[in-house]
Parts: C-alpha cells; sequence; structure tokens
DNA sequence: GAATAAATTGCATAAAAACGCAAATTTATT
DNA sequence: AATAAATTTGCGTTTTTATGCAATTTATTC
C-alpha cells in the first residue's frame, strides 16, 4: 500500500470517527506502528490533523470555535443547494433532520413563503429564521443521539398529515438494498414520513452510496428524487430519476 | 481515550454544566481521580476553566463579564440555581422557554431521572444532554420571535397531560395584575400549561417584579412558587410563597 | 478540633515517541 | 533491462510521556 493511500485512508478514518490509534491503524494499514507515526506527523507537519500521544485527532477538536464545521460540508451544501430547487411557492414540506438538512434549511431563499413540518429542533430552529416559511416542529420525545422527535406521538401525528414533498437524509443508500439506518426508532419514523408524502427526496453526500445499515427504511423505487453531490448518478441508481 | 478527548469531554461538561466533579469524571471517563485532577490541572494551567477542591468550575461563573451575551445571565443563573432544587427524583415536569429556562436545564442535574415536557426546542436540546431524562417537545407551530411552540396543537396536547410541576418564566410580574405577557399566542400556551400543572412555579429576575405586560395569564394566588434572585421577596410579594 | 475528603508528592510501570541504522522498495538513469 | 540513487520501512535502543498507587499534606465539614 503506497503511502499516499494511507494517508488518504487515514484522513478517512479521521473525518469519520475524529480520531485515530496509532496501533488501530497499525493492524488496519499493515505496517509498523513507527510507519504509521511518520504518516501521522507529516499529515500533522501539513495541518490535516492533529497529533496526540496515542494516535491523532481531527483539527476541529483543538479548535472549539470552529467546531461548528461539519464533515465533508462542502459536498452537504452542495447536496442541499439541489434539493432546493424541488421547492415551489406554497408546497407543504416535511423534512428530517441531519447535518445535510440543516444545510438545506440555511439555503432555503428568504422569500419563499411555504410549510414545513419538521421532527428535528435543530431544522426547526434554522427554518424559523426564514420570515415567510410556516414551521411546524412534530413533537414526541427526543432522541439524545439522533437528535430528532421519535417514538408512537411522532409515528402518529405523521399519519395524520399528507405533505406534497418530504426531504430526507440518508444513513445508508445501496440499489439493491435501498434506503437504510442503524437505529430502529429513526427507522420506524422515516417509514412513517415515507408513508405520509406524495414525493420523497433523498439527500445523501456521495460517499454514502452503496452503503448499507442494519435496516431498511424503504426500497428505491419509493424514492422520487435522490440527490446527490455528484454530476450524474451512477448506473445502478440511475433508473429512479424521473 | 485519549488526553485530548478527556480535555475535551471535560470542558463540554463544565459549557453544559458550569461545574465538574472529579469523582463524577472519574467514572465517566473510566480513569483514576489521579488522572482527573492531573487534566483539570492542565487546563486550569491553560485558562480553560477554574480548579477548585473537588471538581473545577466554569471560568465565566465568576468572571461574568466575559460570558456570553445572555442579558444580566449572573441573575438568571441564580434563579435558575435556586428552581433546581423544587425537583425531585422520579418528577414529570413542564417546562416553558427562554433564556432564564436554558439556565435552568443546564443546570440540572447529570443524575436526576425525570420526564420533561418542554415547549421550547432550544430548552429540550439543552435537556437532551442529560443522560438520564425523558425528553418530551410538545410539537406545534415555532413561533418565530419566541422561539416556543404555539398554537391549538400545543393547547390541544397540553390539555392531555397533567404533570407535577411546571416550570415558567414571566415577562410581567406584579402583585395585583398576577403574570402578564406581551404575545397573544404565548399568553394561551401559557394558560395552558398552568392548567396542566400540579404546581407552577415562576422564575423571574428581580428586575421584571411589579412590571405589567398587555395580556394576562393568571394571578399570582395561581402559583405555587415565586423564585427570583433576591434573598427574599417584597412584602407585596410575600404572600404565595407556600 | 477531630474526622473525612481531596490534593500533592514521589515512585513504579507501561505505553508511546524519537532516533539511528540497515534492509527493502521505489524511482531515475543509463 | 540493469543498476545506481533515493526513498521508505522495520527493528532495536533510548527517551519521554502517561497513568495508577501509596504515603503524606492540605482542605473541608460537622
Amino acid at each position: 500500500m503506497l503511502k499516499k493511500e494511507r494517508h488518504a485512508f487515514i484522513m478517512k478514518q479521521i473525518n469519520l470517527h475524529n480520531k485515530v490509534l496509532s496501533s488501530d491503524l497499525s493492524v488496519q494499514l499493515d505496517v509498523s506502528e513507527d510507519t504509521v507515526r511518520r504518516d501521522l506527523n507529516e499529515l500533522s507537519e501539513s495541518d490535516k490533523l492533529l497529533k496526540v500521544h496515542g494516535g491523532a485527532l481531527s483539527k476541529s477538536f483543538h479548535f472549539p470555535f470552529y467546531q461548528n464545521e461539519v464533515y465533508a460540508q462542502s459536498s452537504k451544501r452542495e447536496v442541499a443547494t439541489k434539493a432546493i430547487k424541488l421547492l415551489k411557492e406554497g408546497m407543504v414540506v416535511l423534512t428530517g433532520g441531519g447535518t445535510t438538512m440543516i444545510e438545506f434549511a440555511k439555503l432555503i431563499p428568504e422569500d419563499l413563503e411555504a410549510t414545513f413540518f419538521t421532527i428535528s429542533p435543530l431544522v426547526a430552529l434554522e427554518l424559523a429564521e426564514h420570515a415567510k416559511l410556516t414551521v411546524i416542529l412534530i413533537g414526541g420525545q427526543l432522541s439524545k443521539h439522533a437528535q430528532i422527535n421519535i417514538g408512537a406521538k411522532v409515528i402518529n401525528e405523521l399519519s395524520d398529515i399528507k405533505v406534497d414533498i418530504c426531504f430526507l437524509g440518508a444513513n445508508g443508500i445501496d440499489a439493491k438494498e435501498g434506503i437504510t439506518d442503524s437505529d430502529w426508532e429513526v427507522v420506524q419514523v422515516k417509514k412513517a414520513m415515507v408513508k405520509s408524502s406524495a414525493k420523497v427526496v433523498i439527500l445523501s453526500i456521495a460517499e454514502k452510496l452503496n452503503s448499507v445499515q442494519k435496516m431498511k427504511v424503504c426500497s428505491l423505487r419509493d424514492i422520487d428524487y435522490l440527490i446527490t453531490d455528484l454530476d450524474n448518478l451512477p448506473e445502478s441508481f440511475a433508473l429512479m430519476q424521473k
């Protein structure tokens, strides 16, 4: 394995988990810890990460002020920008949570008049910054991990509404397995959201394509739009772009 | 767990709760108290926190000048600190919104087990940082101005619950006119909250005493506790302190 | 002011980093 | 191709860092 490849691997791990251990990398990359250390030193010299005893951390760790920067933010913003185009005046919209969705909320044109339902307090607060939007937060138990509302109450309320379009982030997305997620409660909510919407839009950064999580939300044919930061989707996903 | 990670964790706890105990951190981080003390020493040397016997405090706690822009934060924190004492294990609580309430949420003991209903997304997110709390966000239309959920939906949901105690901020509070507010929708919600609660607690900084707003939420005799940052309340308010 | 909790200090141990060097691998040059 | 030069890698050794434990000193509390 080439040095550059190792570096790429390490950076990916850093972005994914915010930290790496020299010992882990040594095993994963099948090189000595010395080599890993040398790699980390180089990446640290070029300010790509923060080297610490025992491994390295994402740079955002040390500068808590800039910590708000999210992973692959530019990609997510790109995805969000494309998704915005599906919004029309007067629409009734339903959105999920997650960092991509927050970017989406931020990018909505200031003069758009529409009604937004959401299960995410954070997205709701972002949406509320827009003067002409009506924002309705679907209440329920707040999941500490996902920071969205979950539980029977949410499912119930969702069953009472029917919206024009639903924007949803994806945890895993695969041509065969469809949209998948790793949290049971979240899957239940997402299923209900899909059911309540005339059109379903999935937002996902390209990186998540072809990844599969444990539980299924829906299959690809239930989706109306799949939006990524790629210019054109891989063959296997192309079918459902209507 | 890497040292820097521990430091980050500690700082997060500090920012969240304004204080940490060495003994707690030792358990949470799964290291000896010695190590925690060394961590606290290092963070203290770099002026990140204030080390005290038994743990550490947020620097802002004693030097409120350098702290966030929240108006009269130290007073609000004082009010919140007093209010916390009314919380008991296993309680079902209802809270409103506002900066005082956010301070309140931050200061809740980490080990308290309770159920919190709230109409404020921000308070909900703060509460969600506490591992043992069940947080239920009462959904509805998000008021852009007040950043709380309002509208018929909220009133409806509130009418379905009955909680042990309700913590409410006040906009105006006066011996004769009682609790008053300036936003019609907010008043409706607050009324419903009072109705759904066995006990009602009003949190208010002393500054707001004897001020009157346009619309009435309830009179003073509907209140069970009135908490301010004063050591003892003025004569005119004394009556209803039970 | 005695009892208790927390902090400090010194020390032992273990883990990680740094260093130098030799072997191995890659790249460049004929 | 073949070989020289440069780079990269792994290993032993030394140095540094991190952590926990025990003993002592310093605070805190009743």
